[in-house]
DNA sequence: CGGGAAATTGAATAGACTCAAAAGTTGTGG
DNA sequence: CCACAACTTTTGAGTCTATTCAATTTCCCG
């Protein structure tokens, strides 16, 4: 593979971890932004209202809630430091963007990022890899609701987000779960019940350890990736 | 609304006509590509392999498919005429892209594409839009996939794809299904016997014609609207 | 036409859901 | 710092939607 087919992505991640102080990247969009802190639970946007402004998380979590007429609720994502919000986004909200712990972001507004893509390539090429990545997270998590059972999804589900936490090289042997077991059944489309029966399962078959409602310890990674892959 | 807020989006449609002569619109990758004649059944492109060129599909109908290890089948997506595929790839292509139809696509080296991004700001700003509009998509299927029965993936399905097809402004009022029923199921997340079922209950309950396997006439369009959104 | 694949229909099953209750956790005020 | 209320999570029992397996029927393509 040539050394071109890397560019398109360069989504950077630090480590997640609430409250910490996070020095903001070297990127195109800097000194565009202000700072915005969000207490838990609050909203950052609203589906439906105009989309005037692009996040980008600098510390804690948020989720991205769509609702359908009837009340059923779905989380699109779980922003974590490093992710952008609003890029995709046509003139209004697809989405609501809620905090699931306090949360510090930086708030650009589109105006000021429509300007620089009219006038630096660099700048648009950058964004470009940025929503590859998003776009490439969603087509995994179509084929994880489109065709993977419970026990798969959940599986996934805490592999994933243990990544996405660690920075390190070495595989995450535990996950923190800044969102409760409802955002999950919303993630994975699921319910809340089914989710907790799952982690149950797995917890009896030692698979793994559920040292508090936000901490899981995995005692078989292993067997957890066997499981996300549908190989157990 | 500023007009700033509308330029990310310029995904650009035309008629789907299988085998018709299709004029390609201006666009900054012209002259970057070179066209090609795919057959049905044949594969544009393998899952696993180097992702070395994007494609754009001029005529026609492609599946773009995942595999699970255990053999379970994921149709990520369908390109209909206008559709890109390889953008957002990384190094190696993550499905499949095979020909549901005969079907012609403009073939764009990746290193080409790649060239043109670092030197023109246009072009990354124009990929970037199409992009968003796949991203934009794509949450939409996470909903669907995520919270809505099978009876609101058909219908969603069926006025998603017809409205895809015609570019007229009137609401279609028919659907042409390039597709199998198996294609379908594994792009909604069910078995074919549902799907089937589905159909059935849909023409049963006077909603549908099932002209021929291939072409759906809408006898009320707004029952199937209602059905789309969980709204009966 | 005839053979083979695709689609539909049927019957029984299974995985996840709903409703309900118990257990655990958290936040607050005295 | 404890007590209590409110909420979250877990567990249980029964139900339902969509699946699996099987049998036709329909549709193509040669």
């Amino acid at each position: 593979m040539s050394a071109s087919h890397v560019a398109l992505h360069s989504v950077t991640r630090r480590p997640y971890r609430i409250d910490a102080t996070v020095t903001v990247s070297k990127s195109p969009l800097d000194g565009l932004g202000s700072v915005m802190v969000v207490k838990r639970q609050r909203t950052v946007s609203e589906q439906g209202a105009p989309a005037d402004n692009v996040y980008k998380v600098v510390s804690g979590a948020l989720r991205t809630v769509r609702l359908l007429p009837d009340g059923r609720r779905h989380v699109a994502n779980f922003l974590l430091p490093g992710d952008f919000f609003g890029l995709a986004e046509h003139d209004e909200y697809t989405h609501s963007v809620e905090a699931v712990a306090d949360t510090t972001v930086i708030r650009y507004p589109r105006p000021a990022i429509e300007r620089l893509l009219l006038t630096s390539g660099p700048a648009s090429r950058h964004l470009l890899g940025l929503v590859c990545g998003q776009l490439s997270a969603a087509q995994d998590r179509l084929l994880l609701l489109g065709r993977k059972s419970a026990i798969e999804r959940l599986a996934t589900f805490l592999l994933a987000l243990a990544d996405r936490e660690s920075s390190n090289r070495t595989r995450a042997t535990a996950v923190d779960l800044p969102m409760n077991r409802g955002d999950i059944a919303d993630y994975l489309g699921m319910t809340v019940e089914t989710v907790s029966r799952v982690l149950t399962y797995l917890r009896r078959r030692r698979i793994i350890q559920i040292e508090n409602v936000n901490r899981i310890v995995f005692l078989r990674r292993d067997a957890l990736e066997d499981l996300s892959l549908g190989e157990a």
